[in-house]
DNA sequence: GTCTATAACTCGATAGAC
DNA sequence: GTCTATCGAGTTATAGAC
């Protein structure tokens, strides 16, 4: 009882530092802010982390595992491998969609300078991209797909999924002069786009 | 004379504050460091700039519009497009990579919530991305190329191109385990690699 | 565990001398 | 134009009551 009302407090907490730190960076982010959305008392958050700096480090570390293990164990499956690949696509666009400010912030973090713990967490947790690119080695040995470099492929998926949530208000307003439906419209359309040129990568002609 | 020192200060000035800006975001900016970067007293960039948000206004703004210029010009020769095309993912690869960090806090500083100066400037920068919507459908029209959506087609080619630049702290850790010369290697050798695969989307066959 | 009050400090901004 | 000194708001962090 006791036990489960420290879990609550301390979940509440990291939901609502998660939600101001991906809004605002490490630097942006206001403890007061983050105690407001948490519905509790800003002393209370250094009473379960310490610092903001700590807290920032919890925070990131989750955001940053569950981002990763959803790239890289989606292609582990016995399906075939076009298979997988459309429905990594679909899965993976679909889940920035609705976290589209996750990879900004990951991603704005890890490049900032001077001593960063984004870094570190990143360092130390060691992800095994190996397993991925044996993967698409078997797939080139069974003569499933061309003799491609797995680190490219790797890339350009990442690329063309991830680069316009990113670059959304960007897109949205050049090319669709702010109108965000357009922009969502399109967005949706873009997941053939995308598993066509992958495909087409990777194909045996 | 005097009109010269004015400019030599407020020209270093805008110069310490693009770096550290750039660096840090504009909430991880400190007036402080960028006083020291441009080797003056720190209550000088008051003088010049009134404030901290009005200096951000104009170095993101610069910023910004080098970097627009740059993306939407370089299609307006009358070379053949593959030609133009190539140019432009070498010249602009070149570009990036002597820049890592401006796509990064340009994108960053768009994804603030809250009244945003960078996303105003961008409203008010009024870009004209018909001009290449049209190129592309004059090429389409000449039977140059194939029948394809110019927005994609953009948002393929700036994909490919900035993501691997935005995303290296990510690629170099998880694909070359941290060794900075692996990751240049890479990247000069994925030139070709995106000019391929963005001309395999156009090329008629 | 949770709260109120407040200390300690950072940082943008200004006053005023030169 | 440039500098030194300093103010004052805003923030992280802690002390101490309940």
């Amino acid at each position: 009882m006791l036990e489960k009302e420290i879990l609550n407090t301390e979940e509440k907490i990291l939901e609502a530092a998660k939600e101001i730190f991906v809004n605002e960076g490490s630097a942006g982010a206001r403890m007061q802010e983050i105690a407001d959305k948490a519905g509790i008392n800003k002393s209370l958050l250094h009473y379960y982390f310490r610092s903001k700096e700590k807290l920032f480090e919890k925070v990131f570390s989750i955001t940053f595992s569950k981002l990763i293990t959803k790239i890289l164990n989606i292609f582990e499956s016995d399906e075939d491998f076009f298979v997988k690949l459309e429905k990594f696509i679909e899965n993976y666009l679909d889940i920035l969609f609705k976290n589209r400010f996750i990879p900004m912030f990951i991603i704005s973090e890890l490049n900032k300078k001077g001593n960063n713990i984004a870094v570190t967490i990143l360092k130390s947790s060691n992800i095994d991209f190996s397993i991925f690119v044996n993967i698409v080695q078997k797939e080139i040995r069974d003569g499933k797909i061309k003799d491609i470099d797995a680190r490219n492929l790797f890339i350009n998926i990442l690329s063309l999924c991830i680069f316009p949530i990113v670059a959304r208000p960007l897109i949205e307003e050049i090319i669709f002069e702010g109108k965000k439906n357009n922009y969502e419209i399109f967005l949706a359309q873009r997941k053939d786009e995308i598993f066509n040129i992958i495909k087409s990568t990777i194909i045996k002609i």
